[in-house]
DNA sequence: CTGTTAGCGCGTTCAG
DNA sequence: CTGAACGCGCTAACAG
């Protein structure tokens, strides 16, 4: 292993003086030429092919013209030009991903799982955000193609990105939530269990009045944990009520006035929150109002953050492996790279109720 | 609304001879060919040059052709090659984005202003984490020449990335704080001034023991919150006690042990946490030892949290413009991009004490 | 083991 | 206004 072939770049650096005269500041128009294989080749006395072989370990090169070789292009500070690569290989090493809200954690968090299995493979990772917009996501795809990314990790908003993928080759694995018509590896959450749990969590502590905060899409996320909802109902021997089920677009501008409204015209004592971010805007009306939990109203999320462990009381809630998420969706892709043709997988994995202060017993 | 269509993951999945028989699966070797310029040339009739001409309009193209080109593009879907492209024009449209820690909502946000404004003028961005390794940091400005990115946005960790960037024509901002050896574009917060009214808010209140808790690096952003704590002290009056003064490096493991030793060998009144996740381990520590803000200890904090708004009692806060230090980044990075030779620039934003509940006056 | 040849897909000459 | 030719930098065949 030559692993301090690049590990100190920094001693070829010129001085400031020196910089400023010998190099033509950036985009001056004084262009700095990249040195290319051909340079290193002719520097070494041998053509590009063997310059090629060396140094990238592939195909037969004498150990004298491999190290020459290596060594000239250390000294040049030779990058190879990965378009050109990824042009002649038809084929790049940067993994897309998509994600639909990059400020919040859960996407990020998503992401780095993603990005930690990624770099030991080698692959770079590129992350665009799509705000939920299945217009953006088609463009993201698009950019994908354009880089001959070999593969897509995507939380899919709308089914049109991973069908384009798929048509034009890359593999693509939808990751917390399924939507594509064509047939794709996946890993999701056991949104059912989740939001069963949570439900029989509360059923368990007397309430009889259970709210439902969900969001309004198609995604499969949503719909499982309202259909655990509905089971964690029905094993508690609750009924189901329609009235206390509240699904808020993801944008909405009015989503407090319509928690509010629920407080007011439901009257529930305990409220399930079916995302972290509408676990956030429950935990502000109820502060707003002076509400107290569990006293008043208990509190489940869904995706633990941060801030629910930090305030008082702490927010019970129904936990992701989040970042094995990401580990998982980028194995899958991995393994779809290398290998040939599997039937597409889906990994479901499993989630966990964490109980903090935000519940407790139906008060009287 | 099709809400159940998914519900039972594995249902939906079509058998493999299905997915075999009509789309060739990604990466089966059975390639899926991407339609090139030559491709949708060839259908319309004309030459490839002239496909060219007429898809990004540069050059005399006839009305008719160009009608014609277009829409045949569209039909077959025509993704341009951006390697082929970026190739040819030696320059991509990717710009760097190299930051210290992805997971930390600062750099987050930072890069979330950065990608607004690099999308309006149609360049996309590309982020890496370095860990605040100067190595990672070298190898992600790698990637970014390999990949020909004309500029680079980062965080600097240290100067070896900028130099190399720089020697090799890429242009580079750095941004939270300056460290390259060589002349570029910076934009940085008015770290002292933000040190400065921190200091002097507590000191305005009754505190005369005021802790530093600092980040130990050699960055210019903890030097100046350093220097500003320094200026605040001598324009209260108060001495400037080395001892009241923690620097603690970024992945110390016993950051909670060194918080709780100058909380009992030093007991100050009152703490200067000058980071977010600085702020969250006081805060940490100091709930562990059940000890009261501000009764009996004051902080501030330096960048502004979520959680730190939703705690009780919420925590003072030197607020950056993070969003905003992006987008100028951005935006200096883009003139230099479009414009001839300027002399770098240094933007400072100015930061703004958020008073909340974690100060109050000292206690007898 | 090595060099020569060819071509990935595109944009840019330069003749027509 | 259009097409033919060329080359960006790299790697895969194929001779030698």
């Amino acid at each position: 292993m030559n692993r301090c072939r690049w590990c100190i770049p920094t001693e070829a650096i010129q001085p400031d003086a020196l910089v400023t005269t010998q190099t033509p500041h950036p985009n001056s128009g004084g262009e700095v030429q990249p040195v290319t294989l051909a340079d290193i080749a002719r520097e070494a006395g041998t053509s590009a092919s063997t310059a090629s072989r060396a140094l990238n370990g592939r195909g037969y090169v004498s150990e004298a013209a491999r190290d020459r070789l290596i060594a000239v292009a250390n000294r040049m500070g030779y990058v190879p030009n990965a378009s050109a690569r990824t042009l002649k290989q038809r084929r790049s090493r940067v993994v897309g991903v998509v994600v639909s809200d990059l400020g919040n954690q859960f996407y990020a968090r998503l992401a780095a799982g993603i990005e930690q299995v990624l770099r030991e493979a080698n692959y770079q990772m590129m992350v665009l955000g799509d705000n939920s917009e299945p217009t953006e996501e088609v463009a993201g795809a698009r950019t994908f193609i354009a880089m001959r990314a070999p593969g897509v990790i995507m939380t899919p908003v709308g089914s049109g990105a991973t069908e384009l993928l798929r048509s034009q080759g890359v593999a693509v694995v939808e990751v917390d939530r399924r939507l594509a018509g064509v047939p794709c590896d996946a890993v999701v959450i056991d949104n059912e269990r989740g939001g069963r749990e949570a439900t029989m969590h509360l059923a368990g502590l007397g309430h009889e009045r259970i709210a439902l905060l969900g969001v309004a899409t198609n995604w499969t996320s949503d719909a499982g944990r309202l259909q655990g909802y509905r089971t964690g109902l029905r094993k508690a021997g609750l009924p189901f009520d329609k009235r206390l089920v509240v699904r808020i677009p993801l944008d909405a501008p009015d989503t407090e006035a319509r928690i509010a409204a629920l407080l007011d015209e439901r009257a529930p004592t305990a409220i399930f929150a079916a995302s972290n971010t509408l676990a956030e805007q429950v935990w502000r009306v109820l502060r707003r109002r002076g509400l107290v939990m569990p006293g008043d109203v208990s509190i489940v999320g869904f995706d633990d953050s941060p801030w629910m462990e930090m305030v008082e009381p702490g927010i019970t809630v129904v936990e992701q492996p989040t970042l094995e998420l990401g580990r998982t969706a980028a194995r899958l892709l991995l393994r779809r790279l290398r290998g040939p043709t599997h039937v597409p997988a889906v990994e479901i994995l499993q989630p966990r109720l964490v109980v903090r202060g935000s519940t407790g017993p139906v008060e009287p």
